[in-house]
DNA sequence: TGGCGATTCCGCTGCGGGCGGACACACCGG
DNA sequence: CCGGTGTGTCCGCCCGCAGCGGAATCGCCA
C-alpha cells in the first residue's frame, strides 16, 4: 500500500516555477492598482509579453524578472517568498508528496 | 557620497536570479555528496549544462528546474526559500566577494 | 449599438538554451 | 617524473522559443 494514485493527469504533478511566478507577479500588480501597459512601460517592454509572463506562458529571463520587480517596486527575495507560498498551496487532492 | 564603486562591473547592482538559483543548486549538490555527472543523469539533462546552470551563465527553464530540484531530492519551494536568503545577504561593505 | 480601454491571440525573427566534443586541473600509482 | 583517471569547464553548433508588432476579443458605459 501507500502507493499514491495519480488520478487524472501525470502531466504536471507539481506547480512549475514560471506559473507560480505569474501568479505572484499579476496579483502584486494588481495590488498596486496598475494595468499591464503601466508596468510594463516601466519595465521596458511589451505589455503582450508581460500578459504572456503573468499567465505561465513564456519563461522570462533573469533581467526580464528583474525589471518587473523593479518596476512592481518589489525586492526579488520577497518576491521569491511569495512564490513559494504560492507553491505551498497544494490543498485539494490526495497527494501528499511528489515523488 | 556613499557612493559604492564597483570597479569591475557596474552592470548588475543586484543578485541576478539566475545566480543566486545556481549558487544554492550547487551547494544543495556539493551537501549530498554529488557529482555533477549523478545529479545531471538523474535529472536527465547533460553534465556540461548543469555545470552552466549551477554557475549562472545559462537561464534554465521550469522544466528543468524541476528535474533538478527532483534529481536533488529538494522542494522547488524549499529551494526558492534559499535562493531568497542567499539574496538577502546583502554585502554590508562595498565589495566582499571578488570575482 | 458603437466606441473605447484592457487584455489576449497570431505569426515572425534573432538569439540563446542545450548538448557533443575536446580540454584543463588535480590527484593518484609506478 | 610521467601516465592515467576522475571531475569540472570551454568551444561552437543548431533548433526552439523568447519577445514583439499587428490585430482580434472582451467587457463596459453612453
Amino acid at each position: 500500500m501507500a502507493d499514491i494514485l495519480y488520478l487524472h493527469r501525470a502531466r504536471t504533478p507539481e506547480p512549475l516555477w514560471r506559473e507560480a511566478l505569474g501568479r505572484r507577479l499579476r496579483a502584486t500588480r494588481e495590488e498596486r492598482g496598475d494595468r499591464l501597459v503601466d508596468t510594463a512601460e516601466r519595465a521596458g517592454i511589451s505589455p503582450q509579453y508581460l500578459s504572456e509572463i503573468e499567465r505561465g506562458r513564456k519563461e522570462p529571463s533573469s533581467e526580464m524578472i528583474a525589471a518587473v520587480t523593479g518596476a512592481l517596486g518589489v525586492d526579488l527575495a520577497d518576491l521569491l517568498i511569495g512564490v513559494a507560498g504560492e507553491i505551498r498551496q497544494a490543498p485539494a487532492g490526495p497527494v501528499l508528496r511528489a515523488a
